[in-house]
DNA sequence: TAAAAAAGTTAGGCATGACTAACAAGTTTT
DNA sequence: AAAACTTGTTAGTCATGCCTAACTTTTTTA
């Protein structure tokens, strides 16, 4: 009933940063993050995060050695998939429910995971029969806190020729996501791939009676699954 | 589309100010409130009280004479309306979809209700089909800030031998929502007033089978209309 | 390997929103 | 009407979380 993450009392900001650490962690494939990547991730100032990291390691969420890189402790992981969880979940329920789309359910879905009540989540959960993927294709993790990554082969990797499936994307910019379903593309969509332009290395693709060339760092934020 | 309250960038404080003025205001069927009252509505020392008053004042929310009492300018009390209305869509939200009983909506509701997002709200109260009442029984505004009054009928006002309707109760208390609870009551529960005790007005009550005697204070708390 | 660049840290400020203590202005009470 | 009380205000402090500027340590590269 209880949820053991709410013996710990963190801060929104606090929340936000033992958030970003795991973010990282995940899409750059590493176990330990370096200040000012943290900092740049979060768009603060290299000393307001050195600051907070400083909180985080008085409360053993974070460990590192003097001028050393970042790592989480398993406690800090574990609160950071736990607001993974509850972001996701609603992003979920305003996607379904809301009628919001892609690009809106991000900035809200921020503001909604600091709410404080794991019976909200647990039921929000139920209420939508146990989702697992949230709208851009993102694993849930379970209220155990288990969770699978993410698949992490982008558009980039194919060769012409090459069929997939949209299977996530990026979903951090508003931007990315609005010219992502202006262009007519959508979770599940099959995409071929036409030809990899040698010149800037952008991408022709083909896809529902549609040709679209998009650029290499479209590419790079959408996730998909070889045909 | 866009609400016009989101031209109005408030804090969480700020609006927590406000909506405590406003229902202040209305609690207690008054127009002007002292400093020192509102300290006590919000657990905060005069000092601080005083000192958020100054801030809303310079944004033209809140009005006053030096030593005198305050009042809240028309725009501070559409955007007091629109928190109410806020507050109350997600108490609903949480009673009627995510099984939360009367006295654990309020809690989590007063995080909820600082979610900034216009079309949240406006689709939150479609989802529910636009519900007129919350689960207290109290009326939740409309998105243009129509609102009527929750009738201000008491229990004690009753005498012995007269029978009422529980419309609303006063929701500012878990422990007490609890114990309404817990003693078989609900809204639209009908209530005979059985007799009131001269020694200490206490009230004698019946209901659904059931005769229980209830605290003059606990009488207050229960709104009633008359049958 | 020594200089340059990058990364991390510390010091000192600022805004917000709390606090206590002291003081001033209004309101009662006698 | 003066004393006593209540209410409102000001001054100074503290924690949070951000900032810039300056400094130190580590890493890179010439």
């Amino acid at each position: 009933m209880t949820n053991k993450f709410y013996s710990y009392d963190l801060t929104k900001s606090e929340e936000d940063y033992l958030k970003a650490l795991f973010q990282i962690i995940i899409e750059s494939e590493v176990t330990k993050v370096g200040n000012n990547q943290l900092a740049e991730y979060l768009k603060v100032s290299p000393a307001s995060a050195n600051n907070m990291i400083k909180k985080l390691k008085g409360k053993k969420l974070v460990i590192s050695e003097k001028y050393g890189k970042l790592e989480l402790t398993s406690e800090g992981k574990e609160i950071a998939v736990w607001l993974v969880r509850k972001h996701r979940l609603w992003e979920t329920f305003l996607y379904k429910y809301m009628n919001f789309s892609w690009d809106e359910v991000h900035e809200v879905a921020e503001q909604l995971e600091h709410i404080r009540s794991a019976k909200l989540i647990d039921e929000l959960d139920r209420f939508m029969d146990y989702p697992q993927k949230d709208p851009h294709g993102d694993i849930i993790p379970d209220e155990k806190g288990n969770y699978e990554l993410t698949p992490k082969i982008t558009l980039s990797h194919l060769k012409g020729g090459e069929r997939c499936r949209l299977v996530a994307v990026n979903d951090s910019s508003v931007a990315f996501l609005k010219y992502v379903s202006e262009i007519g593309l959508a979770l599940s969509s099959e995409i071929k791939v036409e030809e990899v332009v040698e010149f800037d290395r952008s991408v022709r693709i083909s896809f529902s009676d549609r040709t679209e060339t998009v650029s290499r760092k479209f590419a790079d934020n959408i996730f998909v699954e070889l045909l």
